[in-house]
DNA sequence: CTATTCCCTGACGCGGGCGTCAAGGCAAGG
DNA sequence: CCTTGCCTTGACGCCCGCGTCAGGGAATAG
């Protein structure tokens, strides 16, 4: 198939598929004109790289697994590397929950301080003043 | 006072205050040989700026906060908008933290699953094959 | 006088993942 | 032949909060 095609298949961009080859992500054979052609496995490796990218991961985090997929394994996630990068990922993303939610409460307790301090008759908590 | 020594009491890079007063966050008073002048309101102004920046607020969203303090309130989140900015702040992060809260446990899943297809003898519980 | 240390403005760079325009080639239909 | 629609490479733009360099002036100590 051509890029077109594949592009639509993964639900993206031919702007991004060609990114994704310049980094190396993604290989692609041509046809005698110059066209760039993919088959089922770049539709699969593809769809690897979406599936992270959409989890946040940044394009080099799916290296591994498209070398991984390259490799013949018939998963992404079958080698050693794209595991790391997974436990990486999740103590990321613990981290970054947990400021976050510091950061949440932190908002909270300082919006409600300010709402103490504007005084509570600007903030209705039913229809009680009709 | 210069910029120099505001810049080290908010615990910042001079670059960074020309750049708030740039956007029109900070401002200051020149001294005859054209150098920035500061004094302790604005030392207050720039540390509402570095809280809600630490806190993940864009510039533009400390914004009110400035002007209400501009305005001569104690506190720059005395004002209406700037509790408006601290509600969609609120609003934001809950949808943020939830949606890597989902992104996290699917990564876990993916984790588990790959971690169990790869035969679990990779995976020491404890000290269980010394 | 010089050296040091502050300060000034202006401008480019960066990271990440593309969007978007430019300028053209190739294939197929009418 | 012309048009349409796909494809090619190359290159600039964007966001955002600065870092960093270039090329100067100003104040102070020795």
């Amino acid at each position: 198939m051509r890029i077109g095609e594949l592009a639509e298949l993964a639900g993206t961009s031919t702007r991004t598929l060609r990114y994704y080859e310049s980094r190396g992500l993604l290989s692609s054979t041509r046809a005698p004109n110059g066209y760039r052609t993919y088959d089922e496995d770049d539709l699969r490796l593809l769809r690897q790289i979406r599936t992270l990218q959409d989890f946040g991961f940044e394009l080099e985090e799916t290296r591994p697994f498209v070398e991984c997929l390259r490799a013949g394994h018939p998963a992404g996630d079958a080698c050693p590397a794209s595991l790391a990068v997974y436990r990486r990922k999740l103590a990321e993303l613990d981290g970054l929950i947990g400021r976050l939610a510091d950061v949440r409460d932190q908002v909270a307790r300082q919006l409600a301080d300010a709402e103490r301090a504007a005084g509570p008759e600007a903030v209705p908590r039913c229809e009680s003043t009709p």
